[in-house]
DNA sequence: GGGGTCATGTAATAGGTTACATGATTCT
DNA sequence: AGAATCATGTAACCTATTACATGACCCC
């Protein structure tokens, strides 16, 4: 909300602030209870950062160590718990991302935005593979679903759940449109494609197209610099 | 597609084998040939690492340097081109992106599974944000579609606007839906709400309440470890 | 002459991942 | 006895970002 560089962007760290949010905890209670309620599915947690991370919040004063507890040979168990300042980054970051849409950049969208490199043939084959497993996912989404109902547990803990099968159905809809038109179609979507490959087919193929340009035929690839090996 | 572990995963270093897949180039060449097509708008793209990037792909014998220009005074271009090692990883990375969806993890799904942190009547607010600034993003796209229409731009180069938009639509009525589901419902969405934040209010306020466990009176935030500063 | 842009890069740092190392306890 | 789990962490590595440095050319 206020400003928008903050020191963490670490989302186990957001989760980390929570936990402590809710009580004190030890590192590896934070896991397990992070684990228990399935958060991974949710949000990128790399457990093996947890540490490094908590080292991270410690420098910026967000927690501090609480005590130290040492029972008999075990190891030491540091309890740590939320600083007054972590407080206030917590509940600004959270305020944060529900209220501002921040521009994401999701790979499929980045393969999208470069699909002429693939023949038009090929793009169907693989859409609908992508399809299939798009239905697949919504399956499983599905069954956790009714899993959550049987056990009557509030919509409050499957929220997240509920926004993510809206997004996977968003873009199952998208990908069965694009197929259809990529199907139906043989100019209007298609038209440009193989202009937008043909540079390179040309090099390739040392063509003897006359809108290619810039590339003499001594210049293509394959027999100029590609040497063996270093 | 084949082997999940590519040894490059920036999207910059996908951009760049694409466009040497088109042809041969200088390093400051991509950028600007990339910033033509606007790709930043589809993939997150940072022309500080091109350099860096560029060197990992040399490393990975996916692109190779074709010559260096010299010219009167000028810094030398050194042109890269691509190595048919580079061309294979280029379609088998864009064959994987688009036949496999990869769980991504976008932040405001991080936050709706963290959303008890905050009061209902915040989120509320905060809902009604996030919606107007949806609704704007969704009226900028309109716009950029009504120019592309107007400059008779085939439909193929807009692809990824269209992805974006249907994605951004999607979480609009996601956002839609949970808001006046917040609004109408005292019970049902927000049952669970206050309990999930009872562990924190007890601590903080010293709470009467039965349920809650294990947070002895004398372990209350704020009096017992909160330092003033280091 | 000054600002922009062409064109190169390096250095420092922060960030994150992976793998490893340790050792006690508890369960089978 | 052996496996799983509890609980700590370090070290090495790689990636990525940021900021800086250089210098010529081109146009006003």
């Amino acid at each position: 909300m206020t400003d928008s560089k903050r020191p963490l962007t670490n989302p186990l760290a957001l989760a980390i602030l929570v936990l402590l949010y809710e009580r004190p905890m030890h590192p590896y209670e934070m896991a397990t209870t992070l684990r228990e309620r399935r958060k991974e599915s949710s949000i990128r947690l790399n457990y093996g950062s947890l540490y490094a991370v908590i080292k991270q919040l410690l420098r910026e004063k967000f927690i501090a160590v609480r005590e130290i507890l040492k029972e008999g040979k075990h190891p030491a168990k540091t309890v740590y718990e939320l600083r007054s300042l972590g407080e206030a980054e917590l509940i600004d970051w959270m305020r944060e991302l529900v209220s501002s849409p921040a521009k994401e950049y999701p790979m499929f969208e980045a393969a999208i935005s470069l699909l002429p490199v693939l023949p038009p043939e090929e793009v169907i084959e693989l859409l609908e593979i992508r399809i299939g497993l798009l239905e697949k996912t919504i399956d499983q989404i599905d069954e956790e679903e009714l899993k959550c109902r049987e056990m009557k547990l509030p919509r409050l803990f499957s929220l997240e759940s509920e926004y993510y099968k809206a997004m996977t159905l968003a873009e199952y809809e998208f990908s069965k449109d694009l197929l259809s038109d990529l199907k139906r179609d043989a100019g209007r979507l298609r038209s440009g494609w193989t202009e937008m490959r043909m540079q390179h087919l040309a090099a390739k193929a040392g063509s003897n197209e006359a809108s290619v340009p810039a590339v003499p035929k001594n210049q293509k690839r394959k027999e100029s610099h590609e040497r063996k090996n270093s």
